[in-house]
RNA sequence: CGGGGAGUAGCGCAGUCUGGUAGCGCGCCUGCUUUGGGAGCAGGAUGUCGCAGGUUCGAAUCCUGUCUCCCCGACCA
């Protein structure tokens, strides 16, 4: 106390809520702080604004340019689907039954007090339900596509918006209607089949690392986290900062299951008739979440500058004076000059953000956004041929001060390639840093689980441990015990440790390892 | 969908118990002064009090219904 020199320096953060004190709040704070999207008045819906959507148009453009490279075509299939198509497979009506959106007229009518009704006499011979995922539809689609074992593989996909009913929603975690993209697939055997769901599984891995800069654990999810109808599920978990697990992407083998519902079938080399097998794969405005919750801090986002809409925004500092005409000429040239570099093997994004208004205030907006690299020029650095540049993952100096570096302009120009390179490599290994140190692999009881997971005051990260892979019955008995402790098994990654000892839940030989979480 | 909380200016809130037609802070607008770093002073604008009914001379306030959001639970490719 009486010894200046020792106290810790206060820093006036651009968030009121810190994730320490409250991870959920935090969250939505930085959801509205950053303009990203706002409440809609529908329940569950949200409206995705500029900042928000800009960062799903990188993550679409990037994705797709990978789901095409891997050979597979963009489709566009219907919204509406009937509701008889759905009841053709019975794991996956059971699945969606519960949270469909029907459409059941087609007309309103005045209901004679100023409202609207829908029509009595509009009624749909057969109701029609909003798409909850398209397995369905495109199986009839591919049912007329697909004859002879010429037409294999078939590879599709469609962005698309989504709807499921939810009853909890969370804006881009869980919302009644996402964005998402859905890869549709139909294959002559199942080796193909697995290798496509093997390989889009493996996409999403890497986009997760590369280009979210998110780590994540690829792996296949235990039977009762499959989805509806599929033989097989595989997804990528990413942990957020506050230790919950989050499902960023999943990659589905649906063997012959929909094939059989939806008579996709192909002759064969010797002319017999055969059901194709299929696959389906998906990420969704699900991973803006997960990108929040992995890099944000407490003044708000920090984008990588893969995903980044604008990756270096140059802020002016205007004085309403003859010398602002000056001053902007030299913005604008420096904006030129980048905007002509690469970086991370694109077109560097640049914004001058001449908008009227105090640049300090447009600063801290541009960093609860969180741009990687915000240069602030004044007329003193015009005039010397200098920038200002702040780093968004190196904030704050020691002293509490804001980090502004001085750099003559060529340097800078000569660098901010390199610069964006290291803030996307460096948030990738801040947060690799932070899950590996989050990761539990000494519990080997269930005793052990409970105490790990027992104290509400730390973030408990996740619980790496063997176990025997039981099915049926058993599982779901592993399962409702895991769930009396709110944890859930996330995946069991595609290469984990050799298995060793026995099952903490079964008391038989460990054959593979297991992530145990809990879980968005 | 069950339990709890909440909807009043762009944002955060007071006012609701005890009905009399709306206030504070921030932000916003204007002016002046400042300004190499999240400025100061002065003046000013902005509300069908979530929505719909009802009670009443009169409703942000009381009653009923309904919508939306947040937290917990159930549910959740």
């Amino acid at each position: 106390m009486n010894q200046p020199a020792q106290k810790p320096v206060a820093i006036k953060h651009a968030l009121s809520v810190t994730r320490d004190a409250d991870f959920a709040a935090w969250y939505q704070e930085v959801i509205s702080e950053a303009d990203m999207a706002e409440e809609s008045g529908v329940r569950g819906c949200m409206v995705i604004k500029p900042w928000g959507y800009g960062i799903w148009e990188r993550i679409q453009q990037v994705m797709d340019a990978r789901i095409k490279d891997a050979g597979v075509s963009n489709c566009y299939f219907p919204l509406f689907i009937p509701l008889s198509y759905f009841a053709k497979e019975a794991e996956h009506v059971e699945g969606f039954a519960k949270e469909m959106a029907v459409v059941t007229h087609h007309r309103l009518v005045g209901d004679g007090k100023g409202g609207l009704v829908p029509d009595p006499e509009a009624k749909l011979e057969e109701p029609l339900v909003v798409r909850p995922t398209s397995e369905t539809v495109i199986g009839a689609a591919m049912s007329r596509w697909v004859q002879s074992w010429r037409d294999l593989p078939l590879l599709t996909n469609q962005w698309a918006n989504v709807v499921r009913w939810e009853m909890r929603t969370r804006m881009f975690l869980r919302t009644s209607e996402f964005l998402w993209q859905e890869g549709h697939t139909a294959h002559a055997d199942r080796a193909d089949a697995m290798a496509e769901t093997l390989r889009a599984l493996e996409m999403y891995r890497s986009f997760a690392e590369d280009v979210l800069a998110m780590p994540v654990i690829a792996g296949e999810k235990p039977e009762n986290e499959r989805f509806p109808g599929a033989v097989a599920t595989y997804s990528i978990e990413a942990m957020m900062q506050d230790g919950k697990a989050l499902q960023a992407g999943t990659s589905h083998y649906l063997g012959t299951g929909f094939a059989e519902a939806a008579g996709i079938r192909y002759q064969d080399k010797e002319g017999a008739q055969q059901h194709c097998h299929t696959t389906s794969w998906g990420v969704s405005t699900r991973m803006i979440g997960g990108v929040i919750m992995t890099h944000g801090d407490d003044d708000g986002l920090r984008v990588p500058p893969a995903i980044a809409p604008h990756q270096i925004v140059i802020l002016p500092m205007l004085r309403d004076d003859d010398g602002d005409e000056a001053l902007l000429a030299y913005c604008e040239d420096l904006r030129r000059a980048l905007a002509a570099q690469t970086a991370l093997g694109e077109r560097t994004r640049v914004l001058l953000d001449k908008r009227p208004g105090k640049a300090t205030q447009k600063r801290w907006a541009w960093v609860k956004k969180g741009v990687p690299l915000i240069l602030e020029i004044g007329g003193r650095d015009a005039a010397g041929g200098q920038v200002s540049v702040l780093r968004r993952d190196r904030l704050w100096r020691e002293d509490g001060k804001v980090n502004f570096a001085g750099q003559a302009r060529d340097e800078f120009l000569a660098t901010a390639s390199a610069e964006l390179e290291s803030i996307q490599s460096s948030l990738h290994a801040e947060a690799t840093t932070k899950r590996d140190a989050q990761i539990e692999r000494g519990v080997t009881t269930l005793e052990g689980l409970a105490e790990f997971f027992a104290d509400a005051k730390r973030y408990p990260g996740w619980v790496e441990l063997g176990w025997s892979r039981p099915t049926g019955a058993a599982l779901e008995a592993v399962v409702q015990k895991l769930k009396a402790l709110k944890l859930t098994i996330r995946n069991t990654p595609m290469n984990g440790p050799a298995p060793a000892g026995t099952c903490p839940f079964t008391g038989d030989a460990v054959v593979e390892t297991i992530y145990v979480a809990r879980a968005y």
